[in-house]
RNA sequence: GCCGAAGUAGCAUAGCGGUAAUGCAACGGUUUUGUAAACCGUAGACCGUGGGUUCGAAUCCCACCUUCGGCUCCA
């Protein structure tokens, strides 16, 4: 994301300028280049530009060499002011026709359909000048601050090139955007570098290989995960404690099937907004079907199937189930992004005095599931965009009635919460809650959100205390979200060494030598049957490569196996990571092992 | 979908116009082992798929599939 420059610290003046050095290499290299933005990003910068002949992955080094030189030159960063019909006449002299267009639209358009990026080039305090730098030859729109000299530049390093879209939008010329990473030492910037060798060791796409626990398969498409016996023991775990948390609260299950007639999705309102993202079915007697990309309106026939009294409400229906999305192929990866996902969802339909209640409700299970994990939670409020009322159903009040049911639980909580402007669904507004895993990176999780299109456009109702139809509202609700994105996150959470409650393999029998197979094997049936997840290591091989070998499959707890255990010495079991063993009677290492793999902990 | 890069045995990599190599895993044999790698041997790849150029293609060209990095999108 882009930095505005009110949020610079001291360093993002030299990452910016060094954005600058970058575009003014591209310009002595490649002449005729027109330059985009070029904004301050978390650890470094950019640049979008679109040269007269595509850039490839060798002019990455030329240009990279290109700025140490001009970097040397020791060139001052000079700021120049200018009214904007200047500046328009000047960019357009020196044929830079994006920066034109943002001159133009600014002047007639004002700052505030400025992106963040673009922002950086103007101040929206004094609209109508223009400021310019100048580092030697090179002259580029910008707001500042820079440092003064390309002295001050310290260690950058250029990292990859990508296709942008002038402005964001799909529509527009694709332009070619330069990553740079910029520090102010060299030994911050190798630090940087090492960091994201470490997060790529926990890359959950390389770790669900290794460790087994999904796959993928040309013959049955991108984007749709294969759950092996392993990785299915983890989806069942992690919704089983989902269920163990919503059962106390009434809610109760339902089923439905996975398609549906595209009637449902008509009165809903989803086909009108999503009919392209829809995998549709023609029927033999050609009628259209649609593979259900959401649960709601189904669920709202359960609802509607019979006259509900307000005594019974509030009802809570909730389903795991898969949905299936059509999603453009550039947007697939890994567990992140798939097009079969399981949602841990749940619809409360209730009386509008409810909602307070029932989100708190879900809010409770929300934060006990994470807490189970050691994630910090933020809630963000996703509101809509009100000036993009056309992407919202309903009418603003209720809008406003509905986020303001939302805020006011959010400020009781007495929580730091994110404003999420734009963040909304199109049915209604909702509580996102952002989970910050153990080296730091922050997912986008749970979910509560208010509905009342949906509940209006059944026709939901209730009767009231007066005999009377009243409209209802619906809450959706996922603590997971999404378990392949869950997954996804947890893998790279725990970097695939998973507490004892939730690995696929809690226990490995280590048999020390061929006559104590046998045995192994029959203590491992009593554990199994006891309710514990054990394997047995009988190969012919050394003890030490039986060890390694749990060790590196991430086992968590392992035992070995031999002479001394059959002959009715002490256990002693060795935790994952630790070579510190514990030592216990064999006739108490079941009740053990097994509290220990319930206790639902970090 | 768009821009760019890449697909070689189960995994990780080498080879980059002259007919596929190495390590780990697998399999067979020997060893019967006490807390992070025993030893010897064997097998395993139409080099993503299809087409083209060439006397000859893993290697060059085209299309498609899949993956990766971004953009756009994300109920």
């Amino acid at each position: 994301m882009a930095k505005l420059p009110q949020d610079f610290e001291p360093i993002d003046a030299m990452r910016h300028s060094t954005a600058h050095v970058l575009a003014a290499a591209v310009a002595e290299l490649f002449p005729g280049t027109q330059f985009g933005v070029g904004p301050v990003i978390e650890n470094g910068f950019y640049y979008d530009m679109k040269t007269v002949t595509p850039l490839g992955p060798d002019d990455l080094v030329l240009v990279e060499a290109k700025m140490r030189e001009i970097v040397g030159r020791g060139s001052a960063f000079t700021r120049r002011e200018m009214p904007i019909d200047e500046a328009i006449e000047f960019f357009r002299g020196r044929g830079q026709g994006y920066k034109v267009e943002l001159l133009s639209d600014l002047k007639s358009r004002g700052t505030t359909n400025l992106k963040d990026e673009e922002l950086q080039d103007f101040d929206p305090a004094a609209p109508m000048i223009a400021s310019i730098y100048e580092t030697g030859d090179f002259v580029d729109l910008c707001r500042g601050p820079h440092v003064a000299s390309t002295k001050e530049i310290g260690a950058f390093k250029l990292t990859k090139l990508a296709g942008a879209y002038w402005r964001g939008k799909a529509e527009n010329d694709q332009l070619t955007r330069v990553y740079g990473l910029a520090f102010a030492s060299a030994a911050e910037l190798e630090e940087f570098v090492r960091q994201q060798e470490e997060a790529e060791k926990r890359d959950h796409r390389k770790l669900g290989r290794e460790l087994g626990l999904f796959v993928f398969s040309d013959l049955v498409g991108p984007g749709l995960p294969l759950w092996t016996p392993k990785g299915t023991v983890m989806r069942e775990l992690l919704n089983d404690f989902v269920w163990s948390l919503r059962r106390p609260h009434g809610y109760e299950r339902v089923t439905i099937p996975h398609i549906t007639k595209k009637d449902l999705y008509e009165t809903s309102g989803h086909w009108a907004k999503y009919a392209q993202d829809l995998f549709k079915i023609t029927t033999r007697e050609d009628h259209l079907f649609a593979m259900k990309p959401m649960n709601c309106p189904h669920h709202t026939q359960i609802y509607a199937s019979e006259q509900r009294s307000y005594r019974e409400l509030p009802v809570r229906f909730a389903e795991t189930t898969m949905v299936y999305r059509d999603e453009q192929s550039g947007e697939l990866s890994g567990l992140s992004r798939v097009l079969s996902i399981t949602q841990d969802d749940a619809h409360v339909f209730c009386r509008v005095s409810q909602v307070r209640g029932e989100a708190e409700i879900v809010w409770e299970i929300i934060q006990k599931f994470y807490q189970a994990f050691g994630f910090e939670l933020k809630p963000r409020l996703s509101r809509r965009d009100p000036s993009a009322a056309e992407k919202y159903l309903g009418a603003p009040e209720d809008w406003d009635k509905a986020e303001t049911a939302l805020r006011e639980i959010l400020e009781d909580k007495k929580v730091e919460w994110i404003d999420g402007v734009g963040e909304a669904a199109f049915y209604g507004p909702k509580i996102d809650f952002m989970a910050k895993d153990s080296i730091g990176r922050v997912w986008q999780v749970a979910t509560i959100q208010l509905d009342f299109n949906q509940p209006r456009n059944f026709g939901l109702t209730c009767v009231n205390e007066a005999g009377e139809k009243e409209p209802i509202m619906m809450i959706h609700c996922a603590i997971m979200g999404s378990i392949e994105r869950f997954m996804s996150v947890i893998i790279e959470h725990y970097a695939g060494v998973f507490p004892v409650w939730l690995a696929p393999v809690q226990v490995r029998l280590l048999a020390v030598a061929d006559k104590h197979a046998d045995a192994a094997f029959a203590v491992a049936r009593q554990l199994r049957a006891a309710g514990l997840r054990v394997e047995v290591d009988a190969d012919a091989a050394t003890i030490g490569a039986k060890v390694r070998r749990a060790e590196t499959e991430k086992i968590p707890l392992s035992v070995v196996f031999g002479d001394k255990e059959m002959s009715g010495e002490p256990w002693q079991i060795r935790a994952r990571g630790s070579k510190e063993m514990k030592v216990m009677r064999a006739e108490e290492c079941e009740a053990w092992l097994l509290e220990i793999s319930r206790e639902r902990s970090m």
